[in-house]
DNA sequence: ATGTTATATGTGTATATGCACGTATTAATA
DNA sequence: TATTAATACGTGCATATACACATATAACAT
């Protein structure tokens, strides 16, 4: 039946508490779950929001160059954008170097990224409010080097 | 052609830096990557340790005890039990309450586990020789507190 | 005992994630 | 120029994620 014995458990017991993997999907699956809910009235998820906001900071990049900002592997990107596509708030069309597409956002989705703007900032009150303002810049800057800093 | 204006871009171009959520799932991302590639030889994914250890430490937990332990849905868990219990690390069973369904670690699995521990070290210490040992335990904290705290 | 409510779970659907593999295009080189 | 290497990208596959909806069982109230 049982087949952990005491010495097992207390072997890997204490594996969450010290695993930074865990945390960081644990506390990843909740912010997301916050923002997306409170972002619903726009109509837009937080992963598309990202998107469209690397989009125009960075002027019609190409698949790749969007990936490499987004801290994000090319082929997640890739399906990610057909459905901002169907929806029309970007366009994704081939460039001048024939291996590369280009993307952009349509002025429908510059729309949709105002109109979501005021749930982000309320989505990031309330967290800021959860846990305090200095609680989030830390948190941010924490997290900000793990992808900053090249992990060899 | 371009829709977005020099204000548009600037407008949103702090959005990235002060997004908790870009930041973590960014982090969540690498880290995972780091930890399933170090763990590679051991056969098992850090998710899936994860939850041999959810179930070990737990003793037999029902799939909703093991999601609130896991702080994951519970639709989630569901499926990530599936692949673990083809291999045979894991046993799935009806509980005396029909309703409920209960899990339980295979020897196969258990040893599973400890073929992943040293492996799971190995990935922890890389990280900690990359950031400082300070900075590890700072943000596992941190993230630790993210799900501890209810958010309202 | 029966109708109602609460609890535990599974499944459909849509998106997220990334590795392995394959293709097309361009660049570099012999 | 023919060949080779490098670059940019898509797709198959397996797993991750969670909401909405549906079902089965247990607990409870009348």
């Amino acid at each position: 039946m049982v087949v952990a014995t005491e010495t097992d458990v207390k072997q890997f017991a204490q594996l969450p508490a010290l695993c930074p993997v865990f945390n960081v999907r644990a506390a990843s699956r909740l912010l997301t779950q916050l923002f997306d809910d409170t972002l619903k009235p726009s109509g837009l998820q937080i992963t598309q929001l990202s998107i469209l906001v690397g989009i125009t900071t960075s002027e019609n990049p190409t698949i790749n160059q969007l990936a490499k900002i987004l801290i994000m592997d090319r082929t997640t990107l890739t399906r990610g954008l057909k459905p901002l596509e169907k929806i029309g708030l970007i366009k994704i069309k081939k460039g001048n170097d024939k291996r590369t597409t280009l993307l952009e956002v349509t002025p429908k989705g510059l729309k949709a990224m105002y109109k979501a703007l005021p749930y982000w900032k309320q989505a990031r009150d309330r967290v800021a409010n959860q846990y305090g303002e200095k609680f989030l810049d830390g948190l941010n800057k924490s997290l900000a080097s793990v992808h900053q800093e090249k992990i060899s």
